[in-house]
DNA sequence: TTGATCCACCTTGTATACAAACTTTGGACA
DNA sequence: TGTCCAAAGTTTGTATACAAGGTGGATCAA
């Protein structure tokens, strides 16, 4: 949080280097599902003592990365049918922080997001392989002003965990995934003039779309 | 989790006792919001080192009920508006689960339910005032087993948080909330047959009917 | 009197040593 | 040969000492 953590990546503070690490190692799938997660060797992978180790750890158990079982912490389990209800919840829980959002969001919030949606078009005339990463950045961005825009701590601490997690996750699951930025900002003008009219049921419904559209499509185990 | 740390109430381990008399502390009132989360006060108030406390906080963190900011954790905001926002999200996200747990529960899961209807309305003819605190345990264990129904891990750690602190909080912000358990256990009927039946859009629709029913209800900042 | 700078204290972050608990392996006895 | 118990090794839990960072107050100069 405070600024000293994020001047550059080697000054990091080993908590939170610990964490990215760990976090980075299980989504990316060198530590696959079931992994015993064990102190000491997670120290020794991330330069560290244990403290910030266990630090790390209990957050990744609250986000779901990692599951505790008797004493241990062992990576978690990402079947296809846990990323497809880990959409559900995000389109659920983001669809209803847009509806809270609608009522309180303000004019230089507004603004806010029209600026990332034309910063998005810019991006998507450049194209290039790697414009696919600032676009997530861009994404990311609008997503977490809407969060802000709820003025409710409760919901953006409920939202932060399944947020980021799946589409990195999908990488992995899907190839060529393919992101589509030109229809996703498509449907970020459609939030933002729901928003802006302060239709909440409006709002609510376009976000939820707009989630559900990313969501992996196959056999469908959860309907939605 | 192990079944070294429930023997008895002063034999926990340090780590859940902090957490347990951290977390009473805090929706009890005795901690008001806004108060800075000391370490070192908190050590000597659970009777255990820094070491566990950090690990409570942690937790307590991941649940809404602190927040941190600068370095330190604060005692959460619950104003009437974000107690609502919790009951919003428990709706929404309980009501997923019973979606998916309309087609993965099993007939044993179904009959436990049953006999957990049984024993409330059991409780609803003995009166008396504690079996309000009966009611609330077997409840959690109602809505526990639609939980565990849904076969996600995901979606367990994300509903445990926002499960049990609404209604502790409740307490404190409104007296006298007179819980109905007759209409309470009768719309768990209701959920039974849902889920009995299959049918995942009428599960979902009785729990959230069942959960938004509980739902502090005054002038409604957030609409439903 | 006001402003800034420096120092001291307070709080959190990290490392490490030690304790407790669980697991596994080896052997002995039935 | 199979089972059970014991002991060693492995892993996590706890306490504590120390480091680092931030904040508030005091002092000195303008």
């Amino acid at each position: 949080m405070s600024q000293a953590e994020q001047i550059e990546d080697g000054a990091l503070r080993p908590a939170v280097r610990a964490y990215l690490v760990i976090r980075d190692a299980i989504l990316s799938g060198e530590l696959v599902s079931g992994t015993h997660l064990r102190e000491e060797t997670l120290a020794s992978m991330t330069g560290t003592s244990r403290t910030p180790v266990r630090d790390a750890l209990g957050r990744l158990v609250a986000e779901g990365l990692a599951v505790e079982e008797n004493r241990s912490r062992y990576v978690a389990d990402f079947s296809p049918s846990e990323i497809m209800v880990m959409f559900d919840l995000r389109a659920r829980l983001e669809g209803y922080a847009a509806r809270l959002a609608a009522s309180r969001i303000t004019a230089p919030e507004l603004d806010e997001l029209a600026r990332l949606i034309a910063e998005i078009d810019a991006l998507d005339m450049a194209g290039g392989r790697d414009a696919t990463d600032e676009f997530l950045v861009l994404n990311d961005a609008f997503h977490n002003c809407i969060l802000q825009a709820t003025r409710s701590t409760q919901l953006r601490m409920m939202i932060r965990p399944v947020m980021s997690a799946p589409v990195a996750l999908l990488k992995r699951h899907i190839m060529a995934q393919s992101i589509g930025i030109r229809a996703s900002n498509d449907q970020h003008r459609e939030i933002h003039r729901a928003l802006a009219s302060g239709n909440p049921d409006w709002a609510e419904a376009a976000v939820k779309a707009h989630v559900i559209s990313t969501k992996p499509f196959r056999k469908a185990p959860a309907d939605d």
